[in-house]
DNA sequence: ATGAAAGCGCTAACAG
DNA sequence: CTGTTAGCGCTTTCAT
């Protein structure tokens, strides 16, 4: 026997691998057939498009990716790049549930589409570029937002892109997901002002950033809205989205001690954390203080005082920039496509009517 | 210009590939003699070496790893292998950090290998197998614990194979990595009982499997040692690992007023729950009840009061995982070796002193 | 409708 | 030491 040969690891048989010229041969046609077949060529005649299946089907053969990859230049593989904190992409999978839901409905996706899809923080752009010829990607999946310059080495390859969370003025060159920041900021502001708060706290980490200032108008639209001022002292910059500079900042407001009523925080692990400033100076939430936060985390459900927040569906995110992609790849839609995704207010614990 | 060609999508000039022959003619020659040294095969002279590799500089060579996985029937590409919930990875991705962090950790290894990584749910089996053999995959990480079946059909192939979380009997044919689970179960025991409590309830979603059994010989283990019997009705079955069947079994303990004062979960989102219910029908934490948890997530130490716990390094376990099958293939390690990560106790503000 | 043959980019005997 | 050459498994003209 040719095709079957003992390996001495396992004891077992091994199987030699089948390839479409085994295929070929037990079908009685070429390689070139079998391909036709596989390929859904239509210039075989079904008679023995038929003895070809056959042959598939009783041999189990699994079409070579890495030749076809060769052969057709093309993968179907998609990349996903997440920014490196240092070096590891630790620090920031760690943050959050954001990545892994996000990857979550990237994986599901590519599965049905039959697409894999390799992940790799990225330090250095050329080493993007490079990554992707190396391996052929097919199209990319941007997390978050990289160096500008990355945008622009980019550009001179022809993969399509898909850019998530991106607000760096590259809409024109690829396509992008976003969700309604604005609408945010104003379902926030606007539940904490039905519930009679007046003096409201806004809190962010990066308010030059064009995330949190979307999420700052839809909060001012809101006020205005309700001819309530925005008093600009309350209005908060935080070190960056961590628990830690949340809680710095609940420390800060508990000291402060101003009228302040409600607090809208623009990241859930924020609010978290101030709420625990907060609570450690004997503060209560939500009798002292009402909190909205963004994102609706897991964690936000399940703590106690369980969390107000704007929710956006991530996994939902991962799925859509997917199909996005492999959309592009296979429809060859050359012209980047724009979505932004909703959010809704989910009213939990940590809000209630201001009592007087 | 042969090596250049307008790019009619972008306006710009779009590079063609550089190949190996390109950098043997720019060096002056022969193919293979790039191979040899991009391969480190020492019998180039360092003459010609220095040329070739000022050559690969000069042009940016990126060696197509496509064309060396078909030649070299090596992918250097990693799979992970998930459990699929349903016909997706969001409901075990979402319900906790455990995998993203761990994903973090193999990433990392990875990338520092030159390896890169595929995800995959798996459903079927087969699929697993096919993965493997149409992607040339050179090792593969299996998540937690599949069906029996899985493990079998993996015997016919040759790739090495790491599983972490398993406690399926496959010790002697793959590689396992696993924590301390005896020990945690032990540590959580002993905490509570050096704070005084002699009444302490143990809670676990699968009393039958592996781990959780692990954990409660620990807690017989430190039972024992302090002359302490255990109550047969202070263990409860959770339904399962969920936030939710936490909060079922918090509220059963509520109705049921024994004299127990103390309890460990052998999941933190549990444990979680199980406050949450709690706090709901007027029990204080610690004040009434002390709590341990197990895992250490993020979400842990932003609780409010934030969980004792027994920390298990994912990111690390991740690491870990990753090196070793990176191991198994390069030095061509046949043997399974086994590895038991340690656990820690990290005590937070859900236990305290027993008050009489 | 089918097949022969020339690659895709790299590796690995084998020759020299 | 270096080069020639024959694949790896599949695709894809181009004949037939």
């Amino acid at each position: 026997m040719n095709s079957n040969q003992v390996n001495r690891l396992t004891g077992g048989t091994m199987k030699q691998k089948v390839t479409i010229r085994d295929v070929a041969k037990y079908a009685g046609v070429s390689p070139a057939t079998v391909s036709y077949v596989i390929n859904d060529v239509k210039k075989v005649s079904d008679e023995t498009k038929d003895r070809v299946s056959q042959a598939i089907k009783d041999l189990n053969y699994q079409p070579d990716f890495t030749a076809i990859s060769l052969s057709k230049k093309k993968s179907n593989m998609l990349g996903v790049m997440i920014p490196l904190v240092g070096d590891s992409l630790a620090p920031i999978f760690k943050e959050n549930h954001y990545y892994s839901e996000l990857i979550s409905g990237i994986e599901y996706v590519s599965r049905k589409n039959g697409y894999d899809f390799l992940i790799s923080g990225i330090g250095k752009p050329e080493d993007c570029k490079n990554w992707v010829m190396k391996r052929n990607l097919d199209g990319l999946i941007f997390l978050n937002s990289f160096p500008e310059h990355l945008y622009e080495e980019m550009k001179t390859l022809s993969t399509p892109l898909v850019l998530i969370d991106t607000y760096e003025g590259y809409e024109d060159f690829y396509s992008h997901i976003r969700i309604d920041d604005e609408l945010g900021g104003y379902l926030a502001a606007k539940h904490l002002i039905e519930l009679g708060h007046t003096s409201i706290g806004f809190i962010a980490p990066r308010m030059k950033g064009e995330i949190d200032q979307k999420r700052f108008r839809g909060f001012q639209r809101a006020m205005q809205e309700a001819n309530l001022s925005i008093n600009e002292e309350l209005i908060f910059e935080s070190k960056n989205g961590s628990f830690e500079s949340g809680y710095c900042i609940g420390t800060k407001i508990a000291e402060i001690n101003t009228e302040m009523t409600a607090i809208f925080a623009t990241a859930d692990i924020l609010a978290m954390g101030i709420i625990k400033a907060l609570n450690e100076n004997g503060k209560q939430v939500p009798n002292d203080y009402s909190i909205v936060g963004f994102d609706d985390l897991m964690i936000s459900r399940y703590a106690s005082p369980s969390l107000t927040t704007i929710r956006q569906d991530v996994v939902n995110k991962g799925v859509v920039s997917a199909q996005m992609l492999i959309d592009a790849i296979e429809l060859k839609e050359t012209d980047p496509t724009a979505m932004t995704l909703p959010v809704e207010l989910v009213v939990r614990e940590s809000t209630a009517r201001l009592s007087l």
